[in-house]
DNA sequence: GGAAATAGTACTAAAATGGTCCTCTTTAGC
DNA sequence: GCTAAAGAGGACCATTTTAGTACTATTTCC
């Protein structure tokens, strides 16, 4: 498996959606309502895209949501810190002290490399390119 | 996160053990007390890799584990597949029918082609790479 | 001041995960 | 043949994580 979480994958449509409506504000549940998912669900992804960052909010009667930047600055990698905390394969591979096992282990460096290669690829790909698909991926050989 | 589970994790100690001891059987008790891990769970760990075929096993008096093949034949996503199943980073990464959204999404070709690129990476690592840490990480630029 | 919106927090139900246990089968050695 | 050491295969439970909901407070426009 090795997935995101669900609402990781809603969040990138969340982005999308907003991306779409490009200028101009869009409230909570005008994006549920494109994205058809649920409303209470939306704003709470919402809120946690504010706080990381990479979207901004106006309270009030005509307030609402837009991207806190074009979305070929938003990159995958982003997406997933603000979403489920920093990308880390393993326990380990995060930081020392998480591991009981980490005197006794001998892969634990490999694992953080890999997670180093996987969050490149992830820097890698902005919103823009996930919306259009377009992208031509970066292609470890 | 996007983090593998433990059970992952410790499947690979499991594996490095046997790598370290090429050529001979190892017994799950044996394996345990190597890598410090609890019997019962190192001997899921082991049947789940026989099934995969990433190890054989001798049942009987003097049976045990060994690698199925060398350790340098052995990926990081053959491991990963094993034991978690398929990457897919997100439910509709895996197939069609996933996702209640599908019909309305536009990023889910994106993801697949992420899911590409990490999967090459874990490809590309062996088990032996992983026991060393020597191994020049594919860098995608 | 009221309505429409976001902010923040707390809570609950469901699912995945980690780990253990039990029973059965196989094989070597006495 | 019998026994003991090992793997095979499930079943099971406790804990943690995740997804989703609800409630209350705050802001701002009219």
């Amino acid at each position: 498996m090795l997935r995101m979480s669900k609402l990781t994958d809603y969040g990138t449509l969340v982005l999308a959606q907003l991306s779409a409506r490009e200028g101009e504000l869009s409230s909570a549940h005008q994006v549920a309502t494109d994205t058809h998912i649920a409303q209470p669900t939306v704003s709470k992804l919402l809120k946690a895209l504010v706080r990381a960052g990479l979207v901004v909010s106006e309270r009030g009667v005509q307030g609402g949501y837009a991207l806190a930047r074009p979305s070929e600055e938003i990159s995958a990698a982003q997406i997933i810190d603000a979403l489920e905390g920093p990308v880390a394969i393993t326990a380990c591979s995060s930081g020392h002290g998480q591991c009981d096992l980490e005197p006794v282990c001998r892969v634990s460096g490999a694992w953080q490399r890999i997670n180093v290669s996987i969050r490149q690829a992830l820097t890698e790909v902005s919103l823009a390119d996930l919306q259009h698909g377009a992208q031509p991926l970066p292609q470890p050989n």
